[in-house]
DNA sequence: ATGAAAGCGCTAACAG
DNA sequence: CTGTTAGCGCTTTCAT
């Protein structure tokens, strides 16, 4: 913390190669292992940088070759564990072959989405990971024009601007829905958060309605806490549907999160599960496998979807026409306790 | 994904300034609105900008002004929400001021920790935020020398190398166990994760241990699972823990997410809380709160020891002496209902 | 195997 | 109020 004394400028390439007694391109070559140069060369370059503490400038670097090694993941939340397990898998992935990732949170707000776009796509990232398939019309377009790789997560049910990885939301209803019919549950309600920004609960909600219409059924009740996701929303929300509805067997919740907090709100009523009411939720947290009945839910592959984003992100297309721009990885309806 | 025709090479600032018919200097006031120019260039600036699809190069700025608008965060693990309540409330607070954050994730690494580092600076960040106080000599020594202000988070017993946000673990663990002897428990056990890389979990039992000392008590029994924290970590450390040591009266974990294992554990065994076991957690997740009986835990201000941090980031140092290294967000004791 | 020189796209004096 | 001119620190031809 003593900066009384100016600091001496950080060490450049140029200073490096005057110390080491060689020109600038060769410190460069060295530096990047790139190109020839003699192993006593090396080692005078090696040498003289260690002396200096040379750390090389990144931004100096991208700016001459025009070639970045950041990659831009725009996502919606950090309230829960779903998108720190997606950076989780993109992140780990990402470093092993050097890049960086710049992170931006749009609070499912599709204008603050738009502006953290424009702010990473500054950054001339060498690929820009964006949550779903849903954008302004100027998102879209500066993405699409942008010349940058776009990857767009977590949704396939619609079409993307160039790769999408992840599961159908869709899908994800459909199964939901036959699983608790094939159960025999009949009058079923509907708990979640505030589905206005978020598209892809919207559409399992979707999904989900479409199998009990090609029953003849329809959701018994259907309540929508005007927050987002949260165990305490997720527990207001069953305590307002059974106030209200009557005769409901099982309910099904936006996320696993909203689940929890009807789980407990039922263990604290002294309602048991799955007898008196079912439960079924979506993600399979790992905190839904130790309950002691475990929660019915689908789990998604959120890690894997975050690393083979980052696999795409930084892969060398080599085919003209390009890979399949879908990456389906699917999901896995865990039966549970609850269900 | 058309790739086919080669796309034009994005608009520069030069080509801005061709098409408007004024100066690059211009235009690149207008555009950052820095310094004076006439209403009416501003329009045909705007206008060509707007037509041109402009989107301005940070990279080149960056370089030219010396002064990146990126914030480095170096943060041990997205396994669990705390890091990314942290990272939430950091890049809330850095997006309002144009800054973004580049996150790196060392897994409890000190080498990783290392590289991670050295590759943030590269960037040359405006700061660079990295979690807890303990770092290779090596990384140290490059956060001292970087001319970079380090931002160290979540933990303040020890040295800092410019400035710390955060709370005392040591007094964590100190208050976790004074209030557990308040409640007339004696025969306690630990049970905890990997604590080899958590140093601030073993600060945490390092204060909790001093208490007890301090009233001629010792800890009954202490598990550490050879795992990262988790749910089922907790789980299987109690289960160890009841098989092993009789008599326990209450269990202190290394955080919430290792006591909602023992939590459920009690919850299938019908073991009773808190009157045949007293459980006690760390971090105050929300989902403690709508347990049938709350978790006794400690809650720690995360969201706002990241927007603090980033404050501190951006902010410009105006008095000499700089302000006081260390910012105590401290922490609330949480009676809960299990202990 | 190595060096010289020309930028990368922008900002920051400095003139006008 | 506006344009000209140097760089920022590096990579990349292109010679040698």
């Amino acid at each position: 913390m003593d900066d009384r004394v100016p600091r001496p400028p950080a060490a450049t390439l140029a200073d490096v190669a005057a110390a080491a007694g060689v020109g600038e391109s060769t410190v460069s070559r060295v530096l990047r292992s790139h190109g020839s140069f003699s192993p006593k060369t090396r080692e005078r370059v090696m040498a003289a940088a260690a002396r200096l503490g040379y750390v090389p400038n990144r931004i100096a670097g991208t700016l001459a070759s025009s070639g970045s090694k950041l990659v831009g993941i725009v996502i919606p939340s950090l309230a829960n564990i779903v998108f720190p397990d997606v950076l989780r898998g993109a992140s780990q992935s990402l470093e092993a072959d050097g890049y960086q990732p710049v992170i931006a949170v749009s609070e499912y707000d599709p204008l603050r989405e738009e502006q953290s776009i424009a702010a990473m796509l500054a950054w001339r990232p060498a690929a820009l990971m964006v949550a779903g398939l849903e954008h302004t019309a100027q998102a879209r377009a500066l993405m699409a024009s942008s010349g940058t790789r776009i990857i767009e997560l977590m949704d396939l049910d619609g079409p993307s601007i160039h790769l999408a990885v992840g599961y159908s939301n869709l899908e994800v209803g459909r199964a939901s829905a036959r699983h608790l019919l094939a159960r025999g549950y009949r009058r079923i309600a509907y708990v979640g958060h505030d589905l206005a920004a978020d598209t892809r609960a919207a559409k399992r909600l979707a999904g989900f309605e479409q199998v009990l219409r090609e029953q003849g059924l329809a959701l018994q009740d259907r309540e929508t806490v005007a927050a987002p996701t949260s165990v305490e929303a997720g527990q207001a929300g069953l305590e307002r549907v059974l106030a209200r509805a009557k005769g409901v067997e099982a309910v099904y919740f936006s996320n696993d999160d909203m689940a929890f907090g009807g789980y407990f709100l039922c263990l604290s009523r002294g309602i048991v599960l799955p007898e008196k009411l079912a439960l079924f939720g979506f993600n399979g947290l790992a905190i839904g496998r130790v309950l002691p009945q475990p929660l019915s839910t689908i789990r998604t592959p959120r890690v894997e979807i975050g690393a083979a984003a980052a696999r795409l992100a930084v892969a060398p297309f080599t085919c003209d026409p390009p890979p399949d721009p879908r990456l389906d990885l699917g999901f896995e309806l865990v039966p549970g306790g609850t269900a």
